[in-house]
DNA sequence: GCAATGACTGGAG
DNA sequence: CCTCCAGCCATTG
């Protein structure tokens, strides 16, 4: 597949997320110029588990720190366990501290 | 090339 | 904070 040059901008932004933070889809999408494209960022998680290093794909979220993306996981709950055993604090399947634990690859560091 | 789909987003209620 | 509607755009059939 050489077609995962869009991809490969996402999982390269997503593994830069650091352990106990979170984003979002837009502010993925934003970052790489595609804010429309916020969708895509979410479609392209789902080749995550087809790529190598694996994406931290339940460090990505939608805008309101829920986990929408959970139901693509190998397990449901897994996305929810990784995050708790990061220090991420999760209920009804939405990060509670969101907006805190959020992290923007604008604002990164290198 | 068109139609359908989707791990989204922003605005309005 | 939650729900509904419409817009966006790449991937797939």
């Amino acid at each position: 597949m050489d077609k995962e040059n869009f991809f490969d901008r996402v999982f390269e932004t997503a593994r830069r997320i650091p352990v106990g933070r979170v984003t979002s889809y837009g502010a993925i999408a934003a970052y790489l110029g595609m804010k429309g494209s916020s969708r895509m960022v979410g479609y392209a998680m789902n080749a995550s588990g087809d790529v190598f290093p694996p994406v931290p794909a339940h460090r990505v979220v939608n805008r309101n720190g829920m986990l929408t993306g959970k139901h693509h996981f190998p397990s449901p709950e897994l996305m929810q366990q990784m995050l708790e055993n990061e220090g991420v604090q999760v209920e009804n399947d939405k990060v509670v501290e969101f907006k805190k634990l959020f992290w923007d690859p604008a604002t990164a560091e290198l």
